[in-house]
DNA sequence: GCTTAATCGAGACGGTACGTCTAGTCTTTTC
DNA sequence: GAAAAGACTAGACGTACCGTCTCGATTAAGC
């Protein structure tokens, strides 16, 4: 148990205690699945890990600092590779629906953009992150497009945009047990708008 | 100047004083413009409008409450009806984004959906509200359907939430300023996915 | 049932509804019965009697002023006439220690030197009424004197004082529920001090 | 000046400041004699202080506390050794209504009796501490018994009490400006009731 | 008989204080 | 010299009462 780890946990000198970090971080995550984001709370975490509150502010200067380092913790949602794209981009958003809904990533991801509203570097992390992430999605469009499934004027960004905003809207209305047929449908007005025109260059 | 009509704001009977009102709200659309979200809080709302805190909490459960009738006493966007669905989207999300990048209104819709993430009555209230708007948007492509421009088997509500995503997730990552041609191409995207195929029934 | 009887309760004209202030009264002493002087306030007594407030306040200037006229509607403690001093002084702090500790008279009592710890009036209603009392215990030493049992240059109003401060001391510090012989020793040993010398005019 | 002092008072680490204690103390004191009772709240003498409520709470669990605290802190009233009881009793009482007419105890102590009527822990604090004064008072009876001035069979505590009883209720009826004759002669009531009859064992 | 005027229950009003919670900073002690 | 611990100021939270005010109804008294 996280919390008898903790029990009498010491300084280990001039250095950062990985033990410490590593506790605070999970003791986070707890209080994101248990409690959610309305009761995430720096005292929360610190009570939780048995750390004082200035050991986090030492290495997390906000509380968006520490979600997005659970976040990063969490496992990514792997983008499928059928060879056709729209079973690859709803397949993605199913898998994705499925891990926010049945992990604390969902909660944790919530919080994250809830708190990116009032939290300047929260915000700054966020852009930082869904770049990133906008390459990930773009890379299975940028394959559709060398299969010749999309017109090659399409910007890939920009369908990575729809799909994410998709997903985020879903994740902060709490409407992500919809059924897969409206993912697919939706899917399948995106993937229909951006295909290749037989016989056009 | 407001507070200087507040002075002396008394009770006017066993019933609502409309004065008060108005100015909690009008109190709460300032402090959300000038201190922000972070700000916003029922305290400083009291004080700008030289009301008791229980009088704001008789009429409003929650911040989420009194941040729905701030968010509603705006401005709506007008849905343009151009005869051609494109540029009735495209139209509809510039207005959207200027009206948000404008005026209070982005800041106040961005808080609401923050704070839906931690509050069950702000999450609900936002619910209801994004029915409302769901149907709204949805009769544009409604028009489209009639006009023939737009397949007969398309669901209106999943198109309007594509357009509603996009406009979110732009809003809560800051990206209201992002050019109009990004823009136009998402709508280009979605709306030649579900136009009408000539010839076919 | 009181507030039975006080549903419908209306006025009765331009001048004082006497159920009214009946009902408030008996409300009043309801309430420090069952939650003592914490929990009385004019909010409760309102509640309880099914009163406005502004009926309270119109009839009963502060909450000291509700207070007097509830201990003043509580039935006195009779002052016993044995023939004999010690007896007649042991037998009246017995009855009125039965009495305050019996009765909702106790909690009032105590709260109306309570309030009179910050409320002018209840301070100066104290003090009239201790005036009162002061002559009535009185009464039982003169008679004393008169037959001869008390000395007479004994200042029957400072021994009225003693036995008045015996007993308001007992009933702030909750110790009603002393033995009577506590009572009687204090008693003997006042009035030993007082009695008339043998032999001496 | 104290709130000159208190600027910028920080903690100093995990221990108590012995500074924030002071000043709390010193603040109550100044806000029981500048308001009374009727002023004295924890959010005023935190203010006052330019200390946190919850540090206050932290080291006083309730307004009876900090009275309790802050009247431990003044000077206590000497009894007198004489060498005859009747002038020590009569010196004690004259010297207490002195000191509580004088310096804000008296109004200390009025709050904290006041207290005690609505608040258990005031009630059990207050009972604790006269338990201890009345060992004090006890004293002096025992020092007369000793000298053989006082009976043997006589119970100390009682007379301490008839003494209490009596310094209390001038002080709850703002009767402390009582001329001495009246204490002597109800002193000499008593050292009277309870003195050595000569020739008797 | 009609108007007037005081009273009633009701409940909203601006406020103050309650006791609790969290934020972010600071310092001592321990390793 | 960092970690741990916990105290510090500050201020928001949501609730309970305060004493005042206005309402609409009710009804006795005065015209």
């Amino acid at each position: 148990m996280d919390e008898a780890a903790a029990r009498g946990r010491k300084s280990i000198g001039a250095k950062r205690n990985p033990e410490s970090a590593d506790a605070i971080v999970k003791a986070a995550e707890a209080v994101l699945r248990e409690a959610g984001y309305a009761g995430f709370s720096i005292e929360a975490v610190a009570r939780r890990a048995r750390a004082g509150k200035p050991t986090i502010y030492r290495w997390w200067p906000s509380k968006a600092a520490l979600l997005i380092e659970v976040y990063q913790r969490q496992k990514r949602v792997e983008t499928p590779d059928t060879g056709n794209i729209e079973d690859d981009l709803a397949g993605f958003l199913e898998n994705l629906f499925a891990h926010w809904r049945d992990t604390p990533s969902g909660n944790i991801f919530r919080s994250l953009i809830a708190e990116a509203q009032s939290d300047e570097t929260a915000a700054a992390a966020l852009a930082e992150y869904s770049k990133g992430r906008r390459g990930h999605t773009g890379r299975m469009i940028e394959r559709a497009k060398a299969r010749g499934e999309v017109a090659a004027d399409v910007d890939a960004g920009i369908v990575a945009d729809l799909i994410a905003s998709f997903a985020w809207r879903h994740l902060l209305a709490g409407r992500l047990d919809e059924d897969d047929a409206a993912i697919r449908a939706a899917v399948r007005y995106i993937t229909r708008g951006i295909r290749a025109i037989p016989g056009k260059v």
